[in-house]
DNA sequence: CGGTTTTGACCCGCGC
DNA sequence: GCGCGGGTCAAAACCG
């Protein structure tokens, strides 16, 4: 895919003083400054000590935070652009036929990226389209072409949401027999307009890959479906630039905050740090915060750190949930440092 | 209050 | 013909 050759993604967080901590976040910066001020300082001192690094980490708290929404965005930006790609893919190459592969079964997949187009997987369609379906009803299968989407996600996260910039209306979930994981059935929110339905389940063999079977084409495009209606993350996302707050998850983090424990903290404060960044530059130039003078302020360091961060996003499952508990973490840790 | 989600019931095709 | 299983319906619950 091109867009993973866009970002390369090795991360680097380690480009300010304090470090996104991988395991011993809060305890270990409280006993430094607590053990530094006890040798060395009297107690006011200590206090002051501690209000400046109070401050400090409130600081990088809130670019973190700010770091994290951009990144969000750019994370949904870069997949909605994959998934317009790959529609575009499935109506130029998929419709007619591809390969003649048929089986039902999901195939095994031990993709690294967030999204895979199976065009050469795919197989679905041809299996009801074309070659063995003289049993099928003809009426609505020979004309619906299927695809599917592979999209990863936490294996915690049972929502059964794949976003891909279009509406959906769950009209049914169903448990089959060869997967435990239920299967989730929506209709587009245009229905009857637009015909176009999906499923989605889990993968059998890996939890967190959901696979989306998408059945016939939208008549109408991703911007109509913008809308206030709930379905459709993505496109909210993309709009939420321009219109700032919507009361409902940021996209990204309804992986992030899904994977990870202490959700409610990050999630609001995505929305306080929305708010404020609503006021700013849209997409991807996030304004800077005072006191920060190091290199992420040039901008294209900026862009290159968010691209980065963004592909790795969507490439670690295990980097969302570090990421969050960070987060989270510091602000337990203010929480904590408060009372 | 309107739209969405949930979920048990129902329908229907397929295999035996 | 019967049972099974996937897909859909529809009423109730939920939500903003």
């Amino acid at each position: 895919m091109e867009f993973k050759s866009l970002v390369d993604t090795s991360l680097d967080l380690n480009f300010r003083p304090l470090r996104v901590p991988d395991e011993v976040p809060k305890q270990e910066v409280e006993s430094n400054f607590i053990g530094l001020g006890r040798d060395l300082m009297p107690i006011k001192d200590e206090a002051g000590d501690l209000l400046e690094e109070l401050n400090r980490v409130s600081a990088e708290n809130k670019k973190l935070t700010e770091m994290l929404t951009v990144m969000c965005q750019n994370y949904n930006t870069l997949r909605n652009q994959l998934t317009e790609y790959m529609s575009k893919q499935n109506s130029s190459g998929g419709e007619d036929h591809s390969t003649g592969s048929k089986k039902r079964k999901v195939e095994s997949n031990n993709n690294n990226e967030i999204v895979k187009s199976v065009q050469g997987l795919h197989s679905e369609s041809s299996s009801s389209d074309e070659d063995t379906s003289p049993k099928k009803p003809r009426e609505e299968h020979i004309k619906t072409k299927t695809s599917r989407v592979y999209m990863r996600t936490e294996a915690s996260d049972t929502s059964l949401i794949v976003k891909d910039g279009y509406q959906w209306r769950k009209y049914g979930q169903k448990v089959t027999r060869d997967n435990p994981s239920p299967r989730a059935y929506f209709k587009c929110s245009f229905a009857p307009t637009c015909p176009v339905k999906k499923k989605v389940q889990r993968s059998v063999e890996d939890q967190s890959i959901l696979v989306a079977t998408y059945e016939g084409e939208h008549n109408h495009s991703k911007t109509d479906a913008t809308g206030p209606v709930t379905t459709s993350p993505s496109s909210r996302l993309n709009a939420k630039s321009s219109h700032g707050v919507t009361h409902s998850i940021v996209p990204c983090s309804t992986t992030l905050i899904n994977s990870t424990g202490p959700t409610l903290t990050l999630q609001t404060d995505q929305k306080k740090v929305n708010s404020n960044t609503s006021t700013s530059t849209p997409s991807g130039h996030k304004r800077k915060s005072p006191g920060s003078d190091h290199q992420q302020n040039r901008p294209e360091f900026q862009q290159f750190l968010i691209e980065q961060m963004a592909s790795s996003l969507t490439k670690d499952p295990s980097f969302q949930a570090a990421l969050a508990a960070a987060i989270s973490g510091k602000f337990l840790q203010n929480n904590h440092t408060d009372k």
